[in-house]
DNA sequence: TTGAAAGCGCTAACAA
DNA sequence: TTGTTAGCGCTTTCAA
């Protein structure tokens, strides 16, 4: 270890011939500077290359921040789980920046719940928001309360179109849907129809499966395929076989599922045998990785739950402990995921 | 902002009886402690949580900690750019935490100057090193002599395979190939050869080809592929299209290019207007975007050089900054990039 | 408008 | 084996 040292504001208090607490004032405009030497000391500051360490300044702020993340419960599901644990990887950091995190999760059939989290917030105060804004009326309520507080908010998973600018970190669904399309054009070789399946939409999800369903059907309809597009709606609960069989009479070479629940779809692929009909869906949860290694999914876009986590932690964790600009969307990238490249996810 | 407090070594001492600086010792194993106090101080510690405040620390510790990186030079080519990008975008954070970057850029065509990169940085002793080990002979030299430095080495984009366990940062080639076999088999519709092209192998790439080329022809021997593979070595620089041509005599219906130079295929393709004939290879870099975009790429694959290289400072931030172990191997995703994903990169 | 000084939580040197 | 103390670089309060 070297000790490699750099310009302090004590360098810069000796060179312009003043206090460090003055040169603190003067580069932080806290006023009460003598415009001259305020002149001074920044002008010092430049020419030494002076950065703040920005251990010591937090140290002495002594400053403890919270961030408030409001999601779906983990053990809910296993794409939520995912999601969580991209959190939790950057605890240790976080904490280590003076970064403490508050969380409240809420359960995807549970308006209610999502409503009352949403008013505890406001009252606890915290110093920043990550949400997924499940339920969109709730959500964009939250937000426009915390712009009045001034609470930054970090928009995660689903998109809040109402907003505008926003800070989103998630992918781009209707862009998702048209790759599917691509894909399944790409690798459908016989001649039939694309079947897509909306599979058990509860109101907290229904806007995502939509806005999958007309990036695929408009990449279908803008890419001069000679296929059509049926759309279906599947109840999981009630007498699934019969609909799935219904849906399956209308010559179907390749099926699109808007969610997680893909395996659904692959698992009726398998029974029935229906080894040449192409299946493309949505992420890694274990059931569809399963059927993916097997060869009855084709493709699985993976939306990255842990990666996005960690990015819209860590921008807060830059905002605050950095002072680095909340910048505005940032649409991850689609993963393509198929059997030769799943080990290395 | 709240004040959040969390308990200090102080709170420990006074629990314990004894001095902030024997609490010190005892957490830190740096003996001259009563076998007694050691285990109480310990045990306090735990019940009321401690944790150690890490800026305080390093603040304390002044220690400045340097990270040698040994990689190509980025005005060379592209993709050590997108590298290089990835490496800076850290410099801030890592300065903040007093680890300080000395870069080594050498020649993808002059082995010497690797060489002697190598010996200063063996006379520098920096405290990490990163080397993308272009040259394997050097590369595995420079590494030995580390370990017996025991300075910690992570080692970039292409493995040394020699050395286990090690800690590599990048794509599993032999995945990779592959991959692009599968891809390749599954959107091929009509009859005819897969061609491997290894374009412009300089003695600093022969390798990272080779092992590509191995995972695509395992992957089409292994998955009763009707399919014969050609592999062809071109020399961009004498008569290229006469060679093209000679190859593309065999009933080529897909083509694999084991290296970023996929343009040039491209460019064969789309001049010869071979529609029908589909072709993967790798990286975004600009001339293989605009071909993809045109149709005349099927499937890019990105070794995602700018995360990469983030991954690999991050670990040397989290090792002298956070006191992390280093962990063995870490195969990066191989991302499939086609038309309708490529935006979202 | 300025300077002096206390202290953030921890490390490390020195004294006891 | 232990306690004391002087910093690390910065913020902030109080007095001048």
């Amino acid at each position: 270890m070297k000790t490699h040292d750099y310009p302090g504001i004590k360098d810069i208090a000796r060179l312009a011939g003043v206090s460090i607490g003055t040169v603190d004032r003067a580069l932080h405009n806290r006023g009460r500077v003598a415009c001259d030497t305020k002149r001074r000391v920044e002008e010092i500051a430049r020419q030494i290359g002076y950065k703040p360490n920005l251990m010591a300044r937090s140290l002495a702020r002594k400053s403890r921040t919270t961030v408030a993340i409001l999601v779906p419960d983990p053990v809910q599901d296993e794409y939520w789980q995912q999601v969580w644990s991209g959190f939790e990887s950057l605890f240790s950091i976080s904490e280590h920046q003076g970064i403490y995190v508050r969380k409240f999760f809420y359960s995807l059939d549970d308006q209610d719940l999502f409503s009352k989290f949403a008013e505890q917030i406001i009252n606890e105060k915290p110093d920043g928001l990550i949400m997924a804004p499940n339920y969109p009326d709730s959500g964009l309520k939250l937000f426009k309360e915390c712009e009045k507080a001034s609470i930054p908010v970090i928009i995660f998973d689903t998109n809040l179109p109402e907003i505008n600018p926003s800070c989103f970190i998630g992918t781009d669904l209707y862009q998702s849907g048209m790759l599917c399309a691509q894909l399944l054009e790409m690798i459908t070789h016989r001649q039939g129809n694309f079947a897509i399946f909306h599979i058990d939409a509860p109101l907290s999800y229904s806007h995502d499966m939509l806005e999958k369903g007309k990036g695929f059907n408009d990449y279908i309809k803008n890419n001069n395929s000679k296929r059509s597009c049926l759309s279906f709606m599947i109840d999981s609960q009630h007498n699934m076989e019969a609909q799935l069989d219904a849906a399956f009479k209308n010559n179907v070479a390749g099926c699109f599922v808007s969610t997680s629940k893909t395996w659904i779809i692959g698992e009726y692929l398998k029974k029935r045998k229906h080894a040449d009909i192409k299946l493309v869906g949505f992420d890694l949860i274990l059931k569809n990785i399963e059927l993916l290694k097997e060869g009855w999914i084709d493709f699985l876009i993976n939306q990255n739950p842990q990666q996005q986590a960690r990015k819209s932690l860590n921008t807060f964790i830059n905002h605050f402990a950095f002072h680095e600009e909340i910048k505005a969307d940032e649409y991850f990238p689609i993963e393509i995921i198929t059997k030769s490249n799943l080990m290395s996810v």
